[in-house]
DNA sequence: AGATATTTGTTCGTATGTATT
DNA sequence: TAATACATACGAACAAATATC
């Protein structure tokens, strides 16, 4: 369970510190915590109602609501109103757990370089790893995607929405990975990259030469896929990359930092 | 900033939607993000005190309280208690961070092989970008870390602190780079392999042989560090990593589906 | 070191809002 | 529509923690 009272000493040995939890809301929280571990709760199971944590705990109503606080925010329940209602059991949404890793970098100065050193050996690695599951409507899906810029957009919002598009292209690519791992830090890479478009308006002026090149490249990427081709689809996804970080490097700007959109 | 609702709809397009948030206490932690944002407050600047925010809000004591635990949990405040108290901006510790997207994790099965499936890629990756930055104190502490896994255990206690020192050797690698994503992920990789360790009693039979061969990739790391060979930092990385993949996978063992210990 | 003032932490009672039946 | 069951919010009081004198 995570105690989570970032008390930072390294811990030593296997010997469980007792980090004696300050509050009573904390203390609360974990107990809660520990039991949907212990009985082994799944998403849908509904916990003891606000009364009964009141008894349970021999706390009053707002400090159990702050420890049910502290569960929703981390995403681990979510609370419903009216009969039958109280506090259900959920599964993070990726939408969070990015928008709570965004709260963390949030003060750490992000490049384009940085988030590009990481996506030329990942994405190629997420491609193979998708390769091996992605099926005909997973093609399809990868197609439809093109489709939306595969050609000169007519306005600025219509420019706007092909960039966000073809970085979905990837994001649906992750969504195939078996690797949970993988496909979450690939699609977070993803979603920096969305907000650096939100926040500075980068992706204005694109090169359509350039563009071009990049559809040709995931064209190439699903053939190789199709082929079930290992090699080839890791080949062609790091040139991919190689390109896409040039044409971003050009623009030389930075991650802003700020906290991630939900 | 982070309105956190998990409204999935994509946002098509820039215009903002109106989440409407339901709960007081949700529109009042999103207004004092906001703020946050606004004056661009730095960590350790204080946020108005309760009954000021309750004024600010006009709200009830619970409500706002509510509203900082939710933001004391995303990491972004902390609250002291005596004269002059109240909430202080806070940057988000790595150790949250990790436990955070352990609790996101938490469903997903994570196998061995998906933690070294990046690690092989990655430490290579993020030694060479410490190679940059480390100094003369850094490469100390690589051999201090190496002098405590350098000879046979003693007990089973020593033993385990050996095994986690291992870890700890490259921790210390990722530490020195400048890359804070990268940085993150290859640490955070790592917390998951010692939370396999504390789960599943792994580690338990080391064979020493192979653990003689692992301190030697990393002396060999050390040396080739110190001459800033980027080439051969990355290379001998590799091969430890395929190393330690080969040793760990004879295991068998998967990451066991539980929150993470902060 | 001890007393005191300040601010968060917790409790209880009550009233309101909301979803189900 | 109305009754029910639950979360949500309010307000006043008290307890505990902590900085200052």
């Amino acid at each position: 369970m995570s105690t989570d009272t970032d008390n930072s000493e390294p811990r030593s040995g296997a010997e469980k510190r007792r980090p004696k939890l300050r509050k009573r809301t904390d203390e609360i929280a974990e107990a809660i915590k520990l039991t949907m571990v212990q009985h082994s709760l799944e998403p849908g199971d509904r916990l003891p109602q606000e009364k009964d944590l009141m008894a349970q705990f021999s706390a009053s109503k707002g400090t159990v609501r702050e420890a049910l606080k502290s569960l929703e925010v981390q995403g681990l329940v979510r609370i419903r109103t009216g009969p039958g209602g109280g506090a259900f059991v959920e599964r993070m949404s990726e939408r969070r757990a990015m928008s709570l890793l965004g709260n963390y970098l949030f003060a750490k100065k992000v490049t384009i370089a940085d988030i590009y050193a990481l996506r030329k050996v990942l994405e190629p690695l997420v491609a193979v790893s998708a390769m091996r599951l992605i099926d005909e409507a997973g093609f399809k899906r990868l197609e439809e995607t093109i489709a939306i810029y595969d050609h000169e957009p007519h306005d600025a919002q219509e420019r706007w929405d092909q960039r966000m598009a073809e970085l979905d292209f990837h994001s649906v690519v992750a969504e195939y990975s078996e690797n949970a791992l993988l496909s979450f830090q690939v699609r977070f890479l993803q979603r920096l990259l969305k907000d650096l478009a939100v926040c500075h308006d980068i992706y204005q002026q694109p090169q359509p030469v350039l563009r071009q090149r990049g559809i040709e490249f995931q064209r190439e990427l699903i053939k190789a896929m199709r082929a079930r081709d290992d090699k080839k689809v890791a080949d062609i996804m790091a040139d991919h990359m190689a390109l896409a970080e040039q044409q971003m490097l050009a623009l030389e700007a930075e991650v802003a930092n700020r906290f991630i959109e939900a």
